[in-house]
DNA sequence: CGTGTGACTCAGT
DNA sequence: GACTGAGCCACAC
């Protein structure tokens, strides 16, 4: 397996943001590469809105499209907050990227946590 | 407007 | 680890 990182991890927030920014959210969601994983909360202080994990997960909850690598999304303790058959899926797609799962149903967050490099530009 | 409800998180016990 | 309570954001009633 192996990893590779996006190009550049930059996102546009000159865009127009519509459905109360989760159009941020899914930015940075499909910015996650293959075989890793990122926390709600991770994802909401990238969007721009640190502690509102809630709010990257209502972003997910109400995505259309499946455009989005949704299921590289955890909970702070490395699981998955989805019940049935969803939460079998994001599974099922994360352990066919190579994501191991513990005993507990959990992931460890330090081996398998998207660590983005991140590109500081000046004006 | 108040209240309840989520794909949440953290500190305290 | 677990369980709890409080804080958190946005939205539907």
């Amino acid at each position: 397996m192996n990893i590779t990182a996006p190009a550049r991890c930059t996102v546009d927030y000159s865009r127009r943001v519509t459905n109360a920014g989760f159009e941020r959210v899914f930015a940075v969601v499909r910015m996650i590469p293959e075989g890793r994983v990122a926390t709600y909360g991770y994802i909401a202080a990238f969007a721009g809105r640190p502690g509102a994990a809630r709010w990257a997960g209502q972003a997910l909850a109400n995505l259309g499209a499946d455009d989005v690598p949704w299921h590289r999304v955890l909970n702070a303790t490395g699981g998955i907050s989805l019940d049935g058959a969803r939460g079998a899926t994001q599974r099922r797609r994360l352990q066919a990227e190579g994501v191991v799962f513990t005993n507990g149903g959990r992931v460890d967050l330090e081996r398998f946590r998207w660590r983005p490099r991140i590109e500081i530009r000046r004006e």
